[in-house]
DNA sequence: AATGAATGAGGTTTCATTCAT
DNA sequence: TATGAATGAAACCTCATTCAT
């Protein structure tokens, strides 16, 4: 990628993340990149076309770490057990994009409507699958897939956000493992 | 409450909810409240103060709600069960200020801060609460109580939000039983 | 008409008609106007709006100043005399206006197709039917209607135009005279 | 002249001529030439020495070839004759150019003066001249000079403009014989 | 010499907020 | 008290011009 492209796109995500994009101008994204307002539009469409390549550009990174994570297991409960490893170990390392991410991707409907539905097939089908393949195994219950994948999304991102939000950072110890515990066990004891 | 105060929320959620605060001009919430915009001006300080207003307005007859619903009960599964389905009827109840809400909700920290704090009083240590008791009598496991009680929120409130984006309508079958079952005893048979 | 309004109309010929439209920008013409920039936007769509609200405002009134002159005469020489007069009359007074006129006038085809149809309606169509009219009484030769109403019309604005621009005022004495007589009798003696 | 400066000239007569100086980039100017945009500043100043560039370019070649064609004419009325007649199949045989230039010429005082002189010199004095000789060997009224050459300037040009916006090309017959006509023997019977 | 990526001044337009009626 | 015309700050975006390659 052209290397004027990813200053502006790192910069954006920086700034985006402290003050939400519609509280952001493309002045400032342009003076924190150290670019001309000018350059920015010769890479992308608009103001909105850039909150958009963030979030692919955002969730692509994430897709593809997971899947190179997963990819060599066979056990469906170890596959999820990784996916929200990678998902936590991801949002850690990048926290800015992290809190950006989570707050713009409820946007509304038609805004970002082809990212939502990539966010959708990358990542809920994602998890729907290790799901339907544990349900096929007999690991997991007959949950409904589509119920179980995104309370495990907002299981694990509302926490992260939670976090982030009030402490700045992810509680030190356990939380990986407070996250499986009540994902595949509940809390019940 | 003054009437047109009443209006002027009734018809700021409803319009928030379709379009966004940031998106929706104080005209437009005029209008579709019928009345002047210097009457809007008169019963809050500003557009913010008005976000501010909804947002806390919902919380409070949500959390008046379950409290309602669950002040009877003792056995904390119980209780945490009444809470789940009080939300989910509420938000039902209550389908544009629920998009409404989780959207503007996570927004940026300083913005609405009041008002995260006070949804964290009345809603996240409600849960706390509850599932401290639960832990307590032993019908809990010993989890952080945090991560926990955010964790419901979530898996509760994505799934409520996924639903209404993607399907306009909350499944018609199980949605609380699959999300009790999930809570409590998780994934694994 | 508002009275704003006819500020922003007479504030935007005044500066237009000095720098041209492209030239101007919107804040100026509030300043010259002493209204707000927002005002100009409650009143006109845009720029072009108010460009175009201004050749119509004109022309309207300019062919309503002749059809009043020339509404009683019958004698078709008689009427086109009236015309000229009233239209080297009326320009006369409208100094500002009329360049303003003779330059934005013949913009590009799509801009302000509207107001130049408006134009075709209210004037030239006005002249070939005087024309027409002299032709059947045999007082005019049986020349090209069209060609000798844009004839007309070229020749006495391209006269006004140049001696604005490079006099800014008309010739004190003769001009009248002089078109009437290069219009009815040419240049052959 | 420089090959590509005349590429360049070209291009920019052509797309000017469609959609006006003003809303024209340089950018485009650079396509339609196929050459650079640095390249466009290496021929001219700026744009605005480039849109003067193409009016001086054109009037020279208009005024060339009148000269040509007239200068061998001794009696006042053939020569006047003469000029109608190159000027109409000149603008007949530059058809886009022949509309940048009457839709550009009238501009703002300042900005073209030096453009505007040259016409002028190049232009209304030869008709003036051609005018004063006419009338010094009685062949033509004594009419006032100036207005007589502004006049049949605008009696031709605006029937040529005319023509071409509102019929896109010129009427197939008699234009020339009509423009004669009322040039010099007026309406009148 | 030729290019086109980069720039940033400056333009149009929007909209939260005020205040005279 | 209620209104909505008026305001002008501020945002997005364009494009003439420059200059390193």
């Amino acid at each position: 990628m052209d290397a004027k492209k990813k200053q502006i796109i790192e910069a954006a995500i920086d700034i985006f993340s402290k003050k939400g994009s519609a509280e952001t101008t493309m002045q400032e994204v342009a003076e924190e990149a150290g670019v001309g307002k000018g350059t920015i539009y010769r890479h992308f469409d608009n103001k909105e076309g850039l909150v958009s390549a963030l979030i692919k550009f955002g969730i692509d990174e994430l897709t593809a770490e997971i899947i190179k994570n997963i990819k060599d297991i066979d056990d469906p409960v170890k596959k999820l057990e990784g996916l929200i490893d990678t998902k936590l170990e991801f949002y850690n390392q990048n926290h800015s994009f992290c809190k950006f991410l989570m707050r713009e991707l409820w946007g509304y409907k038609d805004k970002f409507e082809e990212n939502i539905r990539e966010v959708r097939m990358n990542h809920t089908v994602l998890i729907e699958e290790i799901i339907a393949a544990g349900v096929e195994t007999g690991d997991f219950k007959e949950v409904n897939i589509e119920t179980a994948a995104v309370a495990l999304i907002g299981m694990v991102n509302i926490n992260v956000l939670h976090y982030f939000v009030f402490s700045d950072a992810l509680p030190e110890q356990n939380l990986k493992e407070d996250l499986r515990e009540l994902c595949f066990e509940g809390l019940l004891t």
